[in-house]
RNA sequence: UGAGGCAUAGCGCAGUUUGGUAGCGCGCUUGGUUAGGGACCAAGAGGUCGUGGGUUCAAGUCCCGUUGCCUCAACCA
């Protein structure tokens, strides 16, 4: 036993103080350090890696859709960004400004982009000419600004990172459409390679995005109970689409302005991640973005043959595809337990002389804690078997864990009480922002999210016949 | 922006009440012994105490300002 657990102990309990056990241990795990601008995050490498599986898997999806990445400028000009009215009104207060370089004070301010709407709409007017252009579907991975009051790394930064998804369509059923099928590939993705189950669905008319005809978001719930928007997908009708003049000649000759759709997700993703998954002993990251999916810890290395068989089974494994790391540094075997648990590296490998002796290698999962022996031989399909697992059943607890604590309630007071306890909470709803706004100043819930194809009889605010079931959570 | 807290070695902290030589643990370096759940011994390196001013013979310590960080609230991906 040593004397000091400092590793160990460093890590805030989890159950006592949840948002300081996360910004604990995204800096000890060495996911990100914090810049010098206030608000800002510097992303580590073993932090980034996760990001770059993120875009891979995104990549991939989105290409299938058609969908192709590009790039647009970070300073757009403050004529462009005033151009949509409501979207700057909404982004106003957060959007940072250039207003001096080379020395000189500028003829015309630019704004840092918060999202490119406006730059992509200029463009896309000038690309967009004839129905045969359509639909135009790009996508562009950038980092964006946005000036927040308060920040948590991952989850909220001045700067992020994310993808920005913008696509033209002739018609508003094809827009809309798009924009459902985005948000349906984001859950899919979540669910499938983040193994976060989420609620998606429609937004209030309070919490849609700037400029948009309606917000579609996917809401995950953290391991307290409170929600994060994961993703968001925007149904942005002609609203960009007659500011920036996006217009085309269609197959019948007539003069049309176009629909447009713009989706996104960002680094939070990472902070979902982390949020959801994360025990007492650190980390949990699922095997498909883990940076690091298996961990071979040597037993007695310096013991004839140990180091050798642990990197023919490192050299058979990676060339296998597995992202696999063989730890031969001189610490302990404990220490470097812990230190991997605490990375969330879903599958470590104990191999020592009896171990090989025997023709074995014992497994330990992440998830579970659960150890056990697997022969030597057919290493690959057992460790990729076991990666399988622990990323479904990573899901699978997760959204247990969810379905617990998804509660209906029929009065102001219900609402409350099952808030308190870390729940979501549905409720019938009369549609009113005052019944909304209601909620929030007595609970500190917010709307989150439509339930979709559920029905009250009356609204648990006003009483009144209800037109919607929403689901109210308190939310990062 | 409102309320509270914090800032001393790479990391975590003590020292501040009552001013008087800059400390501890971990980590790091070197050498040795170890090795199936955070090992041990020995010797080392490392700090203008966030920053600016003030009080004093003397300030990490007292006073005023300022900046940054954390938690909560408000705002948002």
């Amino acid at each position: 036993m040593a004397k000091d657990n400092q590793f160990v102990e460093q890590i805030a309990d989890i159950n006592a103080d949840f948002p300081q056990w996360y910004t604990d241990v995204v800096r000890k795990t060495k996911l990100v350090d914090y810049g010098p601008v206030k608000g800002t995050m510097i992303i580590r490498p073993y932090g980034y890696s996760i990001w770059e599986n993120i875009q891979n898997e995104l990549n991939a999806r989105f290409k299938k859709r058609g969908v192709e990445n590009a790039y647009f400028p970070l300073l757009i000009p403050m004529s462009y960004f005033t151009k949509e009215a409501e979207h700057v009104e909404g982004f106003a207060p957060e959007v940072a400004v250039v207003t001096h370089a080379g020395g000189e004070e500028l003829s015309e301010p630019l704004a840092i982009r918060p999202t490119s709407e406006t730059i992509i709409g200029t463009m896309c007017s000038k690309w967009v000419q004839s129905y045969r252009d359509l639909p135009l579907k790009v996508n562009q991975w950038c980092n964006v600004m946005r000036w927040e009051k308060t920040t948590r790394p991952f989850l909220r930064t001045s700067e992020f990172l994310w993808q920005e998804g913008h696509t033209v369509h002739a018609t508003a059923e094809e827009a809309e459409a798009e924009t459902q099928a985005m948000l349906g590939i984001y859950k899919e993705f979540v669910e499938n390679c983040l193994a976060i189950p989420v609620l998606t669905g429609r937004k209030t008319g309070k919490e849609r995005f700037a400029g948009a005809e309606a917000t579609y978001t996917m809401e995950a719930m953290m391991r307290d109970g409170k929600s994060l928007q994961a993703g968001t997908s925007h149904y942005l009708g002609q609203n960009f689409a007659k500011a920036f003049d996006i217009q085309f000649s269609d197959s019948d000759g007539a003069l049309k302005t176009a629909y447009t759709t713009s989706w996104g997700v960002s680094t939070r993703l990472i902070g979902a991640v982390i949020m959801t998954h994360g025990d007492e002993r650190g980390l949990k990251i699922p095997p498909v973005v883990a940076p690091i999916q298996c961990v071979i810890v040597p037993i007695a290395a310096r013991k004839g043959g140990v180091i050798e068989a642990c990197e023919s089974l490192k050299a058979e494994l990676e060339s296998a595809g597995v992202r696999v790391v063989l730890d031969s540094s001189d610490n302990s075997p404990g220490w470097k337990f812990n230190e991997w648990e605490m990375k969330g590296v879903p599958v470590r490998i104990e191999l020592g002389p009896r171990d090989i002796e025997a023709g074995k290698m014992l497994c330990a999962r992440r998830d579970t804690f659960e150890k056990a022996e697997y022969p030597l031989e057919n290493a690959v399909e057992s460790v990729k078997a076991l990666l399988a697992q622990v990323q479904k059943d990573m899901l699978e607890d997760a959204r247990k864990r969810r379905e617990e604590r998804i509660v209906y309630a029929d009065d102001m007071a219900g609402i409350l009480s099952a808030v308190e306890a870390g729940n979501f909470v549905k409720a019938g709803w009369c549609g009113c922002r005052a019944c909304e706004d209601k909620v929030k100043e007595e609970t500190a819930a917010t709307a989150r999210v439509f339930a979709e194809g559920e029905h009250k009889e009356k609204c648990a605010v006003c009483g009144k016949e209800a037109k919607h079931v929403i689901v109210f959570a308190r939310a990062y």
